[in-house]
DNA sequence: AGGTTGGTTGCGCACCGCGCAACGTGCATT
DNA sequence: AATGCACGTTGCGCGGTGCGCAACCAACCT
């Protein structure tokens, strides 16, 4: 809508994927480098970018800050943390909280495993929102327009053979999902790692939060996993039962 | 130097204090809502605001992705961690880490304590630059104009008595760290928590980070704590080896 | 030395972003 | 139920501002 700023925050995911020299911005926004230094400088005055001694530009250490605000006023998180520490305490494997919104995943928060294989996660990453667990939990419970436009928008990457393979199986597997009332992946993002999900609800019963435990093969097969579900889905009704309890914002 | 970029990026900071409305935005730039809602709609459109239900506005999951990417572009910390989750685990206390970028010392990782004491600290907080022991490691090592322009334009809260009170105090302190190779704050952010940190150095030998060691009074006492020195100063040390070690960027 | 690549500065044009005014819309108040 | 109010939204014309050009530097390579 506003073009200079519109330019100026695409150059942040740029950076993100590594630090980047003026001329290399200019070109891959668009524009010519005068422009692209003019907007760089505006970006590292308020902090969001930094200039290395090299030269190049990468992300600032503003952004950490912001990000951090940003946790905090979702004050999902901030409740459900001590119970997801416990979850990880209690299980032993990787435990995941994460939302919707603007039809993206987000995962929010984690506690590690306790075993040596750390899976690659990470806060901030967006999810692998056609298969997880937490995502289909979250995209389960959308009004069904926007559920529809968002499956029928996203793309189906199979990144195994029991990959969610296209909307169809997507929204199918949505409406089980919203049945039974909580969510699995089993091998459907890498092979080795199955997951478990379970909704987390707000006081108008909306799911506003979606928590997971996840463990690779090599630790715990599917069955054994499932046999944490109830204590998942505990974990999960004691959250929704904090977090309703609280005045809304 | 863009004026429009200038006023989108300041929004973040506002909106970090809490969600806000358009017209609160418009009245806290200073311009007209018509242009306040177009820089929102921009910074909307990127993924750094998000407008929730009752239309107002706070910061968006966008955020998360790019603190991400910015933290995993600092090599050090990828490669400190392991080093301070043992530490973490050797003495039970809280692990920091640090470094400095445009007059700003930040905490980019952190180990908790094992013990139920948790500090006020977060990653992504800005450090009390002027008292705790990983700033004044940062600051110490800066280039001499950079270091006294720094510590001039400062603030001086006096959190306790024993906090730094002004420049010179600090910039005596800044020389005495430098000479020790190691920094110390006891008590002088909170009365009673004491702190004690190292710096890890870059193969050129500047000090690219530091990291910390704290635990409150009721937990050890500063003499005790100071029994842990070597300890945190062979772990910088490893943590310089290792980062030394890997190709520059 | 000369060439090349990449960053910086000055400047005039026009485009883009600005604020105004008018219009919706939901909530509160009578 | 009607009226008022507060706040968000849309259309539009003017002018400032952000745009790209061109020329200048500096560093590095050959």
């Amino acid at each position: 809508m506003s073009q200079s700023v519109g330019r100026a925050l695409a150059i942040l995911p740029m950076l993100a994927e590594g630090p980047a020299g003026l001329e290399q911005v200019a070109t891959r926004l668009g524009v010519h480098k005068t422009t692209a230094m003019r907007l760089l400088r505006t970006l590292h005055e308020h902090g969001l970018v930094y200039r290395q001694d090299d030269q190049r530009y990468r992300l600032g250490a503003r952004l950490f800050a912001l990000a951090q605000a940003a946790a905090e006023s979702l004050d999902v998180r901030e409740i459900a943390h001590p119970h997801l520490v416990r979850l990880g305490e209690a299980t032993g494997h990787t435990v995941h909280l994460a939302v919707y919104e603007d039809r993206e995943v987000m995962y929010i928060d984690k506690v590690d495993s306790r075993y040596p294989v750390r899976m690659y996660s990470r806060i901030g990453r967006p999810v692998a929102i056609t298969v997880a667990a937490v995502a289909k939990l979250l995209l389960a419970d959308l009004p069904e327009p926007e559920r529809r436009a968002v499956a029928e928008r996203l793309e189906y990457p199979m990144y195994t053979p029991r990959s969610t393979p296209d909307a169809q199986a997507l929204l199918a597997e949505l409406a089980a999902v919203r049945e039974q009332g909580w969510a699995a992946d089993f091998g459907g993002h890498e092979e080795s790692i199955n997951c478990i999900g379970a909704p987390i609800r707000g006081a108008d019963g909306r799911t506003a939060a979606a928590c997971s435990l996840s463990a690779p093969n090599v630790v715990v097969t599917a069955d054994e996993l499932m046999t944490l579900l109830p204590q998942l889905r505990r974990t999960a009704a004691a959250i929704s039962d904090d977090y309703s309890g609280r005045v809304p914002a």
